[in-house]
DNA sequence: ATGATGTATGTAAAGGTTTACATAAGCCCC
DNA sequence: GGGGCTTATGTAAACCTTTACATACATCAT
């Protein structure tokens, strides 16, 4: 139904604009031709010189009031729109931005995505996509696209740019990190106060009654882990807990790599009572392998994630994480990469988003049984 | 690690090209310039004309050995790329693709895409994303990147184009649907087989003993779920077990209308021992309303969906549904995209893939406690 | 009346390609 | 040995804009 009225909709819009345009012009042979008009159809039609129609369209205070009505009517008309590879040709810069990911199919990705989107195109930007897949050969690839002026900012999705360092520092277009911080770049970035969310995360463990929680992640690549590594040892640190390098294990990120954890744990000789995890994939990892030694969640053991992904919610028992404000994050870093188009300098060079914490099932106080742990 | 490995990778890579340059034109200022190397600095170092580096590059059948090779080596000292924007605007036509879907954000979209790019990357296509959120002025807007020529083609993600039908159907740029036939559109499509796919899901159920298999989805408005419904027809009709409209719901994909589906059936006299849904959000959402209701997945009912979302496989019991090969999807409507572009014609007008049945765990026997009904 | 100032418009160059057409050279055959 | 053919290359126009500069005209102060 909805696309039976969408439809409907445009079907009226245009053909109101057809009727427009046969009545004012009967005889323009080129109206309805395959040829799309330009700037000298409008001209001739409007009766001025192509100079003044480009000036009634980018500098309208800059012509008469009279002509640059009659260069409306005539662009009416025609049904002119500026042919963007002419423009950006000319001016030397386009109007797309490139947009860079590890993966398109990551599903924080797409939904970034979404912000950026809807951003770009409110100020006449469309944007360009790509993905590495973590293989800078393919990074390297899409430098092209500045080369020639096709794209004129990036946004990258990685904490690392996916070119040579020493290519790229000089000529980087301009650019903002989205999540993390981009680790060899130096450009400004948009994502959500890591820390903080960790904290979040840790203090409601510790609330719970938790004494013993272990850290599942990756802490030396990416610079977000990193800060949630601080979180977590600010938490426990504040809590007067001091930091027992035997539950802290590392990881990278993957479902796998959470259920590889714990079965390092259980190999060990002590075990927490709470597992926080530095990301969500690897929170379903943990609750894989917790699940397949016979445990229950959340009343063997508590488990946190963080990023909220759109599986998170329908795992069983739904995850307790950390939420990051996704589409927020996509609008403010494009309207950064705006500004910095503009402006050329950066107006700040990290904004952070505050992290909510999305409280559900699995986490409760530790059970009384394991107590002695 | 990965991503440290990436880095050195790319940097020695970097450095090796520029000591390349360094040796071979010690001199040549444009080398590192900040404005990219033009056609013009090639033909200059060359010796030759700009045509003939044209010719070079675009037909090097028609140049002589010698002076290929001469021009090989002025490109790899220039670092010359062709400026994307003047080709495009001579030729009239641009490597672009635009991608528009109702929703970006959507996990069967993402996927999508991974199959999409990898396709035009490797044909030196780049794509353009863009999503309608079911607007249709938004979709309009969209047309202005084939006005002036920043796209050469389209690739569809909706049952319907998202335009009026009037003024498109004859300026309409190549196009190509994607897992469904475009409405209004008359334009090939890719997909998978809906009604087989149906017919997998409703012959499991039938095989685990079911016989009252209700089916809740949208059949009016998506031809992707007509078909379904007619596999589900066509299933039942094979067992010779007659329709009944009492237990075939409408809904609209969505999860509310899963649960409300399920709301409906208990109002009813009659109650199924299985819902087969249109996708999966509905058997999502039929699960959730039967799971509020106080009964248990498989034991109590079965249900299938269609899809294979990548939630399939997290909720709780695990959906047994059909699977959309995505990726694959994706390359092949690439490929007929681009081959469009070339010949003109479309090889075929539709190209359906098999849908596999994923069994998972929400589907078993009618119980026996309910086999009265 | 004259010169200065300001406003509105036009002219033409530039941006980097591709390619039709022209040119030049080499070769072959009668 | 000259006409015709093939092959390799060059010249210049065209694609559609934007904008510096030039021009023309009106206004105003002297």
């Amino acid at each position: 139904m909805i696309y039976t009225d969408q439809l409907k909709h445009a079907f009226d819009l245009s053909t109101s604009l057809c009727s427009v345009a046969a009545k004012t012009a009967p005889r323009q042979s080129q109206v309805s031709n395959s040829t799309p008009a330009t700037i000298e159809d409008v001209a001739r039609i409007a009766e001025v010189s192509i100079a003044t129609v480009s000036r009634a369209i980018h500098m309208p205070e800059k012509v008469a009031n009279s002509t640059r009505l009659k260069v409306n009517q005539a662009i009416a008309i025609t049904g002119y729109t500026t042919n963007a590879m002419a423009r950006s040709l000319r001016l030397g810069r386009s109007n797309m931005i490139l947009v860079v990911a590890p993966d398109i199919g990551d599903p924080n990705f797409s939904n970034i995505l979404v912000g950026l989107e809807n951003e770009a195109r409110a100020h006449g930007y469309g944007i360009l996509i790509g993905h590495t897949q973590n293989d800078a050969q393919r990074g390297l690839e899409y430098l092209k696209f500045f080369n020639s002026n096709q794209a004129a900012g990036l946004i990258l999705f990685t904490g690392i740019l996916p070119f040579g360092h020493q290519t790229m520092t000089a000529r980087l277009p301009p650019s903002v990190g989205v999540f993390e911080p981009v680790f060899n770049g130096g450009i400004p970035y948009v994502g959500v106060d890591d820390t903080e969310g960790a904290r979040k995360a840790v203090d409601l463990l510790l609330a719970e009654g938790h004494r013993k929680i272990a850290f599942i992640g990756d802490s030396r690549t990416r610079l977000a882990y990193t800060r949630r590594r601080m979180g977590y040892d600010a938490g426990l640190d504040a809590a007067g807990i001091p930091p027992d390098t035997r539950i802290v294990l590392e990881g990278d990120g993957t479902i796998e790599s959470g259920r590889h954890a714990v079965e390092q744990l259980f190999m060990r000789d002590t075990l927490p009572t709470a597992f926080m995890c530095v990301n969500d994939q690897t929170a379903i990892g943990v609750m894989i392998g917790l699940g397949a030694r016979g445990y229950d969640i959340p009343r063997d053991f508590s488990v946190t994630g963080f990023d909220d992904v759109p599986q998170a919610v329908f795992i069983s028992p739904p995850l307790t994480t950390v939420r990051q404000p996704r589409t927020a994050i996509g609008k403010q870093a494009m309207a950064l990469l705006l500004e910095l188009l503009s402006d050329g300098r950066p107006a700040e060079t990290e904004i952070l988003l505050r992290p909510d914490l999305v409280v559900r099932n699995s986490v409760s106080a530790p059970s009384r049984n394991w107590s002695k742990r």
